[in-house]
Formats: structure tokens, C-alpha cells, sequence
DNA sequence: CTTTATCTTAACCGCATCTTAACCCCTGTA
DNA sequence: TACAGGGGTTAAGATGCGGTTAAGATAAAG
């Protein structure tokens, strides 16, 4: 995908663009990043509204707009984004906590200088973690960041990749370094030592 | 302003009410909560639009619109502002009295400097009771905000866990530091002092 | 189209935590 | 001295949550 790469601070996707699913590309954005979209389309019909912001889109124009709603609509997106993440971490950043490293610009992940392969997934939440060190990040928070919304599921899900995390990271749950689990509530990374 | 009592998790405002200036409201509502704002109005005009976004609200929804459209914006916006306010986490910062010090951000208890490892609901009692220093909370409000509902057991449980929270935060009860019962009513925790 | 990596789902296990119950201690009252 | 009521304490059994593993589904890569 190309948000890796590019880092949009904003989307604003056009569904009447007839060369591709725009549904496909909202769900798959909304997978790995939170980037704000904005969706346009000439179609006012109900079900397409729905469902676009269901599926994570954070604003939906309709066709006529002036270029003036446009830009306030992207204002208020931009403006909601930048809370949302964490007052703007500045890129280049780096985190660090015991023997464990995160490249956030080069999504990479090392122990002990020696690079660790995690998944695009894990590092996701990996890395949503490291953002708030030292605080209890819940359940939910973690779903909405990595999947979006809230399935049945999710917590589930979250475990396993958890599970997946700790061992290529080298963390011993109960005796842990890295990750703390609050029962019921949520984990928590161990802030920066010394 | 209802906000600091009431604490809405997000407002719909309809500016068609006759009573009040909307705009005013918007205004005064954005400068001291993030609380996310969905604005009603019949009006499609652009300048209104343009005003409310700018104004800070989140959404802008023109009449007539379906339930399901507004339900949707309504899980969109509170989706968004969620991640902004971090997960909604209870109140951020620290507790003080004496040597014993509550983190709530990351739900972890110091008594002098050294953690003690208190359990989930051990830790929910703690920090509800340190919510009210100095002042008596009651056995029923503490039971509700920990299991929910008023149940006959529930005092025991209430009584055992209190003995396992001494222990742990090293409290004697009668020559108590932290936690004093008052026969009858319920538990204080001690003010901060000095 | 085949192959490979990643995601998802399900099943199982172990342990921390919750719950319950029994007993102790103190205080006030006859 | 005996008894009653309220809280404190302890320990044992039940429970549920998170950890773990592996297999099936899905998406990406070649």
C-alpha cells in the first residue's frame, strides 16, 4: 500500500473515480493507518453514506460542494487528526527501552541491536504501545487503532499477535520486560529505564 | 457551562432551535472540552457550513437526513474522538498522601517509592477511594462503582479485599495511615497531607 | 498460477483472581 | 460474664482471563 511509502496527512477520495473499488482502498487505508479520508460522490443514496463511515471514512461529501465546504471539511478533519494522534509525534522519532529500539520512520524493530521481523500488524501494535509508555493502553483503544472497530473477535485476535510479539521480542509474560498485561483492562509498555 | 457537570460523551446541536444562538454555544463548548459536536440544520447554505466546522465542530449534517445516516456519524465521530482523547482513560496524573502515591495513568501503586502489586479490583478500590480524600464514601457507592450493582455479598467481598489492600499498601487498621473505616457507613482515605 | 507470508479462527491449558465461608477480635450492652 | 453486631483476617475451591499453539483462510509476491 502506499501509505507506507507516502504518508499522506490526509486522503480525500473521490468515489465516482471509476478505475478502482474506493470501498477497498477505504478498508484497506483504515487497516493501516489513520490517516483521515475524506470520501466524495454524487451519490447521496443512504446506504453509501453508511457505509462509508462505517468503514472508517471521518467525513462524506456530497456532490455539489463548493470548493469552501471542501476546505473547512478538511480543516476540521486535519484539525481532529492532529489531536487524535498524540499531538503530533515528530517523525524521525525513535523509542527505546532496555535492550528494545523502534525506528518509527524506518518501521523497523531491534533487540539488542539485532533487527527483529514482525509483521505489519504487530508492529502496528507494537508501536501504538511504545507511543504511550508507561500508561495502560485498553483493549478497545488498541482495536480501534489497529482494525478500526470493535469485533467479537478482536481481543482474540489482539492475543495471538501478542503471543507473536513477545516471542520475537523475547518477552516473558509474568516475568516480562517489555510488555505488562493489566488484567481485564488493557497492556502497558515499561517506560524507558535509567 | 453543563459540560464540567454533566460530561456528555458527544453533543448532536440543532442550530433550527429557536431559543439559543448555536454558533455561541459551539463556540464556548470547543474552548473547554474536545467534546465531539454534530450540527443539525436545515439550512444547506455553504456559509453556515463552513462556520460551524470552523467553529470546531465535527460534523455537519443538513436536513433531511435518515436516522441511519445520523447513527453512522455518530459512530464515526465518536470513533474519532476516542482515539483523541486517548481512550477516554479516567483522570490522568498521580495521587499523594504520604508515602502512598497511585499513578492512573499506568494503574500502578507506590508506598514509599517501592511498587506494590495490588490486583484489579484491589487497584479500582483504592483509586475510587483516593478520588475523595478525606471524605467518607459510602459501602454501597463503593460497590457500585466496583461490581455495579448492590448485592448482599457484596460487603464481604468489599471487607476482604480492603484486608488484602492493607496488607499489601502495609495499612494497620485502627492505628491506620491511609484508610480509615467509619463503623456503619464506609471507608475514608486519608487527605494528602503537609 | 503457484508459492509464500500473514491473518484469522478455534481449541486447550494454567494460573491469577474472585468468591465464599468460617473464624477472630473488638466494642457496647445487659 | 455472656451475648450480639460490626468489621478484620485467612484460606480453600471455583472461575474466568490471558497465553499458547496449530490449522485453515486470505492476501501478497513471484
Amino acid at each position: 500500500m502506499l501509505f507506507a511509502s507516502h504518508r499522506p496527512d490526509l486522503v480525500i477520495l473521490d468515489l465516482g473515480l471509476p478505475d478502482s473499488d474506493g470501498m477497498t482502498f477505504l478498508k484497506n487505508a483504515r487497516k493501516e493507518s489513520l490517516t483521515p479520508v475524506i470520501v466524495l460522490s454524487a451519490r447521496a443514496d443512504e446506504k453509501d453514506k453508511v457505509d462509508a463511515l462505517d468503514m472508517g471514512a471521518n467525513d462524506y461529501v456530497t456532490k455539489p460542494f463548493s470548493s469552501a465546504e471542501l476546505v473547512a471539511r478538511v480543516r476540521s478533519a486535519l484539525r481532529n487528526s492532529r489531536r487524535a494522534t498524540d499531538e503530533g509525534r515528530l517523525p524521525g522519532g525513535r523509542f527505546r527501552s532496555g535492550g528494545l529500539e523502534i525506528d518509527y520512520d524506518a518501521r523497523r524493530v531491534f533487540v539488542d541491536k539485532t533487527e527483529v521481523n514482525l509483521t505489519q500488524t504487530e508492529y502496528n501494535i507494537l508501536a501504538f504501545l511504545s507511543e504511550h509508555p508507561g500508561k495502560v493502553v485498553t483493549y478497545a483503544a488498541i482495536i480501534r487503532d489497529i482494525w478500526g472497530y470493535n469485533d467479537l473477535n478482536s481481543t482474540k485476535k489482539l492475543q495471538v499477535n501478542m503471543a507473536n510479539i513477545r516471542k520475537k521480542i523475547g518477552d516473558k509474560p509474568g516475568k516480562s520486560n517489555y510488555i505488562v498485561n493489566e488484567l481485564g483492562v488493557g497492556y502497558r509498555m515499561c517506560e524507558t529505564d535509567e
